[in-house]
DNA sequence: GTACGATATGGAGGGCCACCCCGTTTTTGC
DNA sequence: GCAAAAACGGGGTGGCCCTCCATATCGTAC
C-alpha cells in the first residue's frame, strides 16, 4: 500500500509523476536486493528506475523505510499464514511451522531477516506499521496458544522467538546452501541440544 | 602474535618501525571496533594510529585479517577455556559453559561474533589459524565428549553450534542489554522451545 | 661514523557511495 | 490556459576503500 493511493485521505493524495516514481523506485529495489541483499546501493537503485538520486531520498527517507516498502506484502502473508495457523489443532506444531515458514521467506528474500529484526527504533517514531511490530503482533496469538497447551516454556517471549529465527536467517543467507542452514539450525534451537529426554535447563 | 617478532625465523624479522606500526595500528583498531563494531572505518583507525592508510593496507590487507589480529587474543583464551572444561566431570555442562562463555565474550567484544563467523574463505587462503577454525577445533572436542557422555544429540555439528552462537550475538550485540538477551537465547537455544518433557522433535 | 641497498611510508588520486541544495519541470485545481 | 503547488534531478559535499610511487627510514657492512 503506497501511502496515498487512497484517494479520500486526511492528506492530500500523491501526485500521479510521484506515485509512478514510487511504484518504479519499489520495483526496481526489489530486484537490486534480491541480487545484492539489504545492503544493495541506493544510487543503483535510483539508476535502474530512471530516477535522480534525490527522488528516492524523498521517497524513502532511510533505508529502513524503503525495505520495509518492498516488504510489506510478503510479511502481510507472514501475517495472514498466522491466523491460519490459529485454528491449528496442534498450537505447538502451528507455532513451529509459522517459524519455519518465517525462515524460508527470509532466507529466500535477502534482506527480509534486516528488515524483520529493527523495529521502529532510533528516532524515527513511525508508530506502528513497521514490518518488526506486523510480525510480532501477529506471533504473540500462536505462541499464547502453544503455551496453553504446554508446546512452549511459558517463559519464553514471541520478541525473543522472532530475534533468534532472524539471526539465524541472517547468519545464513548469504551461504549457498543457506536454505537448508537455517531449516537445520532452527530445528535445533526449537528441539534443543539434549537429546529428548534428557534434563532440559542449563546452568552456567 | 605479530607475524615477526621473533628473530630466528625462515622470512626476515620485521623492520622496527614496521613493529612500532604494526603495534600502533592494533592498538588503534582494538579501539575503533569497540566504539563502532566489525566495521569500523579503516581509515579512521589509520588516523588514531598516526600513519597513513597505505601503511594500514599493507600491514593487513583485509578487514577479515585486522579483525583476526585484533581478537587473535580473545580467541586463544576461549581455546584454553575449552581445554581446560574438557576435564570437566559433566560434558554436558562444560559445553553448555563454553558456549555461554563465547557468547559473554562475543557481545561485550563488539566484532569478535562477525570475526568468528566468517572463516578463511573467499580467496584468502590463509591456511589454519584463523578465529574460525582456531575456535571449531577447540569446541570439536567438548561437543564429542558431550555426545559420548548423551548430553547432546549426535546428529548436531559443532559449526551448526557455533553459528547458532554466533548469530544470537551477531544479532543482539548493538542492543544495549546485549548480555542479558544472548545469555536468554542462548539458554533458549539449547534448552529448546517446548517445556523439559514435552516430546522433542519437530516436523514441518 | 658513513654510505648504500632494502624496506617501509604516506599523500594524492580514482572509484564508489549516501545525502542535500536549489534551479527547473510537471501536475493540478480553477 | 494559468498560476501556485508539488515533485524532480543534476551536481556538490564529504566519506569510504584501496593503490601508486616518490620519498624517508632502517639495518648493515665497512
Amino acid at each position: 500500500m503506497p501511502p496515498d493511493s487512497r484517494t479520500t485521505s486526511p492528506t492530500r493524495p500523491m501526485r500521479a509523476d510521484a506515485r509512478r516514481n514510487y511504484d518504479r523506485i519499489l520495483a526496481a529495489a526489489a530486484e537490486a536486493i534480491a541480487e545484492h541483499g539489504a545492503e544493495a546501493s541506493l544510487e543503483e537503485i535510483a539508476r535502474r528506475a530512471g530516477v535522480g538520486s534525490a527522488t528516492l531520498h524523498r521517497h524513502f527517507p532511510s533505508r529502513q523505510r524503503l525495505l520495509e516498502a518492498v516488504f510489506r506484502d510478503k510479511v502481510e502473508a507472514l501475517c495472514a499464514t498466522a491466523a491460519d495457523l490459529a485454528a491449528d489443532p496442534d498450537p505447538g506444531q502451528a507455532l513451529a511451522t509459522w517459524l519455519g515458514a518465517i525462515a524460508r521467506h527470509a532466507v529466500s528474500n535477502r534482506g527480509l531477516a534486516a528488515s524483520l529484526m529493527r523495529g521502529a527504533h532510533e528516532g524515527d517514531p513511525t508508530l506502528g506499521a513497521t514490518c518488526h511490530t506486523m510480525i510480532t503482533n501477529a506471533g504473540a496469538d500462536l505462541l499464547a496458544r502453544a503455551c496453553r497447551a504446554n508446546a512452549a516454556r511459558p517463559d519464553v517471549s514471541i520478541t525473543d522467538l522472532l530475534k533468534l529465527v532472524n539471526a539465524i536467517c541472517l547468519a545464513v543467507e548469504q551461504e549457498p546452501d543457506g536454505v537448508a542452514q537455517a531449516d537445520r539450525l532452527l530445528t535445533l534451537a526449537l528441539a534443543g541440544v539434549h537429546p529428548a529426554g534428557a534434563t532440559g535447563g542449563r546452568k552456567m
